[in-house]
DNA sequence: TTGAAGTGCAACTAAGATGGTTACAGTTCA
DNA sequence: TGAACTGTAACCATCTTAGTTGCACTTCAA
């Protein structure tokens, strides 16, 4: 379990908040970390098509397109490549009869899991998660 | 990410389809690992209430209660006591609206995830993950 | 009662993942 | 030209996981 997707969420939800670019620096102030642990979600990021990212004295970091063209679904295939849910560490014994099929039933229910989360991913954008942070704001 | 989860499930599938109480190590033979390891799920599988286990010279294990009665959720919640997607290492910044907000929004979507899986995994018993096996047995 | 077979547990180990830090080369712009 | 920024590598500390070894305790048949 790692921080990856909520971060890269938080980075890009702060993106989405702001009209001009920002730095790396200045998002690690938010999200209160290295400047380095930032730039290089940053490069997933950006290889993942979320975000632009201008070098140099004038640089920064900006959305790739419209926060409501991006959803959690996008930031999470970027972030965390693998499955949900682990598989044997050692291949189980094929002369079981459940050793040599239980991989192949759990991998099943496993997809089935992964998809219902991705569902739900995909159906909320940044604009969205930047919405439901002003109205916390509101509310505090 | 870890195996416990299908390794558990591994071990209550075998003990499903057995009318015998069944070893540690006949059950690390199958799951293809060492009995110790077989043992520390067993206890915690145990303390779920998932399993019985009487030691001694005819020791062994097998279930608590019928295949039918036990869920895939009940074995994930024995198996996996914490969220399932991670939270930022660092308290972000509470001084920028943002990095207050943040995870508030995000772990009320995650809980959602969390829910959707786990009305999956409630949906399936033992018994039919034991049926699954069985028909792929047959299938080959 | 004894010895064998099994559980439960502790301690140790190796491997891998994660996130933080430091240093610096390369890029851009005033 | 120098400052400000990105991109990258290397190193480090911490933690988790799963495997191994050793052994105390439990149980039961002989």
């Amino acid at each position: 379990m790692n921080s990856r997707f909520i971060v890269a969420t938080h980075i890009l939800t702060l993106l989405a908040s702001s009209d001009v670019p920002v730095t790396s620096e200045e998002i690690a102030v938010s999200v209160n970390t290295n400047p380095v642990v930032i730039r290089r979600l940053l490069v997933e990021l950006a290889k993942a098509g979320l975000v632009v990212t201008q070098q140099g004295s004038a640089g920064g970091s900006q959305l790739a397109r419209p926060a409501e063209l991006i959803t959690l679904l996008q930031v999470y295939h970027a972030m965390e490549p693998g499955h949900l849910f682990g598989m044997h560490r050692q291949t189980p014994n094929p002369e079981c009869e459940i050793g040599n099929n239980i991989q192949g039933v759990m991998s099943g229910i496993f997809d089935q899991a992964e998809q219902a989360v991705e569902i739900l991913f995909g159906s909320i954008t940044l604009a969205q998660i930047l919405g439901a942070v002003r109205i916390a704001v509101m509310q505090t």
